[in-house]
DNA sequence: CCTACCGATCGGTAGG
DNA sequence: CCTACCGATCGGTAGG
């Protein structure tokens, strides 16, 4: 994290949450293993926090919001079809590379939300599918994609998306608009060159 | 799974303990939990199996195993470059296909092993991905491939095969083969129709 | 394979 | 923010 100075006592306590439930996990991150890397005792934490889930929704149901409010714009955009998917990659990499530990848990540790929370997060994970899905039906219907599965296309792209916090460094050479005009690219020109006269298959 | 009779004691706490930990998590999942769903009592579970970890050992070894063979069989091969990443591709998605919780748990809660086998498990997952980049370094040298940044297509593809076990559905129309293709055809050909003459930028 | 149990650790609270 | 503590649950064992 870039900036840990002007933090609240609780947003301190939501980082360092965030960080441990990237590396150990949800269910075996303890009060007491928080408690020791904020310098404070168990019992301390719950002045600032309900519970421990309180903070996972939080951190699950920001990224939740960042991913659709990103995707409504793209969508209300006036951009063609295959232009709204490139921007929609480029706007996903942009979210996940900003706070690459919020993304880890938001994929990984949803499931440990208690049973409200988790139904509600399912509806907005799949509603979030299904208009990447309906982004990839306005490309082929506008003869730009090839006739595929679409929802199959789409987890393709979307499994890519959502693998990146396990590889990206913050200090490597491209910024995130750059790794998402490069995923792009990749995922919808493909790594292989073009030649002058192909047919698409084999 | 297909065939659940035949199965030995040990193999069948194996299979439940898999299904557990994907569902749950391994930090989450109690040996209870466990001896619930095979129908004795905890301490009973002890008689075949050493510890709550062997298992995650087993089913983290067996499929990291199951990994590097297929890739060392593409790789001593007298296939193109181009023919073994395509190889490489279906091999890899028939092996999470032919047992997706194992393949999930493997992904997931690797972490969760304890220290030398940890560091083993790290070993085998850096020399699978290097050997991976490998392929796509051969590629590329041989003109087949956009000269890009190889580690990052490298890791773009393993995302995508790796997130295969989140939508994967057995039931499905297509099977392991014909998914593995379909995903090596959108992964090197491109998700975009290809122009009679075009350049590939922009 | 079960009963009965161990010490350790968990999330969380009361009272200051 | 700490001390002191609660009941619950954990992985695992002994003894049959």
């Amino acid at each position: 994290m870039l900036v840990k100075d002007n933090l609240t006592r609780k947003e301190r306590i939501e980082l360092k949450a965030t960080e441990l439930f990237r590396e150990k996990g949800y269910a075996a991150t303890s009060m007491r293993d928080l408690a020791a890397k904020l310098g404070m005792e168990a019992g301390s934490i719950y002045s600032h926090v309900r519970s421990k889930e309180e903070i996972l929704q939080k951190i699950c149901f920001r990224m939740a919001n960042e991913f659709s409010e990103k995707l409504t714009e793209v969508e209300n955009s006036n951009l063609s079809p295959i232009g709204k998917l490139k921007r929609i990659i480029i706007e996903h990499t942009k979210v996940i590379t900003k706070d690459i530990s919020a993304s880890a848990v938001f994929w990984n540790e949803w499931k440990h939300l208690s049973k409200p929370f988790i139904d509600d997060f399912q509806l907005m994970k799949n509603t979030y599918e299904e208009k990447f899905i309906d982004i990839i039906d306005q490309s082929v219907k506008s003869k730009d994609f090839k006739k595929t599965d679409n929802k199959f296309t789409a987890m393709l792209i979307l499994s890519a998306l959502n693998g990146i916090h396990q590889w990206y460094k913050p200090e490597g050479p491209m910024n995130p608009e750059e790794v998402g005009e490069q995923l792009a690219e990749l995922l919808i020109g493909g790594i292989k060159k073009k030649l002058k006269h192909n047919n698409s298959k084999h």
